[in-house]
DNA sequence: TATGAATGAGCATTCATTCAT
DNA sequence: AATGAATGAATGCTCATTCAT
């Protein structure tokens, strides 16, 4: 009887590696040998757990997308704290962090020529707006039909602070992304303009 | 007398042949060979005009990021006006700027492994803040050292509905980012949350 | 105690697979892994009776190279009767002997690279040649001296029908490679040419 | 300007490189990269001239094919020496000749699995065998419908001793085999077997 | 005995690049 | 200025083979 190997851990492990390797040198540098190389592995091995490249591109992405929802604090915490923990998962407040976003990006990107992933995306970003969506709700911050536009409020503030984060992480230190995600959500939160 | 060819206009002919290669289809396939069939030339006419693959790149990526600066409204127009028209270029609202998007956004999926393309980046990013705090000031909306954190709130509520129009077009069509934007623009503008 | 197998009756059963993959799509199709499938094993299992792929092949090769004696009638029938069937043995008349014919071809063609290979390939012509003659010899066609060259007339008439059969089947039907073998076979048969 | 290149000449230059491995080392041997070394131009300039291995390998067949055809004498020369000539072509008399039947031979086994291979095979034989049917009609060792059937037995006697040189060699050398073409053509050729 | 995980060499093909014309 | 022939180094992928189980 040969080895007994779990799947799954092995294709997670090799997806892992793949995104390390599209973060830190972009998807033209995301080769069957390269990715082999970063997981520890030789080419050969890749292929017994992904038909192709693009089966293991799709596996790394999907993979990246479903982060957002695998990082939310479990249910027993307060739902204020489960808000702010499932937007900060959307702040690049770590290599961690920012190597996802780079994925999703990469993935957007990527997009453009592929159904399959356009969909996936188009998915993943559905559910998180649901989840922002109901945790208002359960905050008491929105009202039925108020919570999905609030929801996309929220996520553009937050994801806007993160692509600013990217363009320059120079100008935006975790310190600062999380204080500008604090002054959104601080209730009676200053307009974005000014008012009067 | 060899033939007069303004070489300006053709390196721009180039680049933007690469960028809607970028965009139709990913930086993977935008290759020498399907850039120069794009822009109606042979490989070698490329050779002519970029040294190699990635001057051809970084040429393209640095016209994208100048392009929110080019598609500014003249000084002639009122500061409030100029200001929307500029938030306006950062929204994926017709095929040209949802383009635009993809080429940044693979720009910046690259720039991980290019500092020249990371400076290119955040330069373009910190000209264009600085340009929105300066009309914020003219407009009379912030003063002073309140601009840039308000330009910063601006450009990310702006972003942020880009990403999610880049992710999910279906939700986002060009009105509703439009509309979007309006009440983020409107005086006295409802806070991202509820507030008191 | 470990499981008995016939060693012999498996390795018969591997070199028939392997001779239906190269008759269907070609020695190059003929990979460890397609006869292993088309056996209803596993690759590793092959590598139990076969050392290495060219000895499966050589194997494969020599057990097709071999039917032709292996199909001839037992020795009660009468020696016109033997004649004939061995000479059927070499027409394409249905799928199994097109088959071994595509086989025979295959090594034949390897045969050039192979001085293993083409040993067998020839010992098992002239094996067959000498058969054809003693038979002749028997029957009372010929006398000594002979009875190898009209053997080989006989087998060139038989093999010739054969490529052309191979060549373009539907001119060729099984009634048709019959009827042209009665025709050379009948006592005063008609000569290649008319003749006076 | 490009240099100018005759593309049809280096496109027989490769098939005929390709037809000397696929006769010296067989259909597996010939590797693009073989192939190219063979004919003393790179695996890249291979695919100038031939979209992929596919192609390269149906126009050597197809040249293969034709090489029947092309070996026959002008139509100055005597139709009985113009038969003798075109049966002549279908020996292995000399190396080259030798060749052309390996990827003849080579040609048939690939036919099983590519209905345009097949197709190409059969057209060919067809052919030959309508020329031969003419050549005797000019000749006048047959009228109208005797031809055909004629020709298919001159074709078989020569095939079949063709065959049998490619199986033995040793046992065929040139002298041999054109005697017993020699004997067929003979007219008056004693029938294939005794007779009476 | 038989499996299938793993290897690493080799395959067809694509690519950026060079260069004679 | 522009071409496209030619190069040779990748690339994704397949393969025979090995070996722990």
């Amino acid at each position: 009887m040969p080895k007994v190997i779990d799947v799954e851990q092995r294709r997670t492990e090799l997806t892992e590696a793949a995104a390390r390797v599209i973060a830190r040198a972009g998807i033209e540098a995301a080769t069957m040998r390269e990715v082999a190389a970063e997981a520890g592995w030789t080419t050969g091995a890749l292929t017994h757990y992904f038909a192709d490249k693009r089966e293991l591109l799709l596996a790394t992405f999907h993979a990246s997308l479903a982060r957002r929802r695998a990082l939310r604090p479990p249910d027993t915490a307060s739902a204020e704290q489960r808000l702010r923990s499932s937007l900060e998962g959307a702040l690049p407040l770590d290599e961690e962090r920012r190597r996802h976003w780079l994925v999703t990006l990469t993935c957007c990107t990527q997009a453009s020529g592929d159904p399959a992933l356009a969909r996936a995306q188009r998915d993943a970003y559905r559910e998180f707006r649901n989840h922002v969506a109901e945790l208002l709700t359960e905050v008491g911050w929105a009202v039925s039909d108020d919570a999905r536009p609030m929801a996309e409020r929220l996520i553009a503030a937050t994801d806007g602070v993160a692509i600013q984060a990217m363009f320059d992480p120079g100008s935006w230190p975790a310190a600062r992304q999380l204080a500008t995600l604090d002054a959104v959500l601080r209730p009676g939160a200053t307009a974005t303009t000014p008012g009067y």
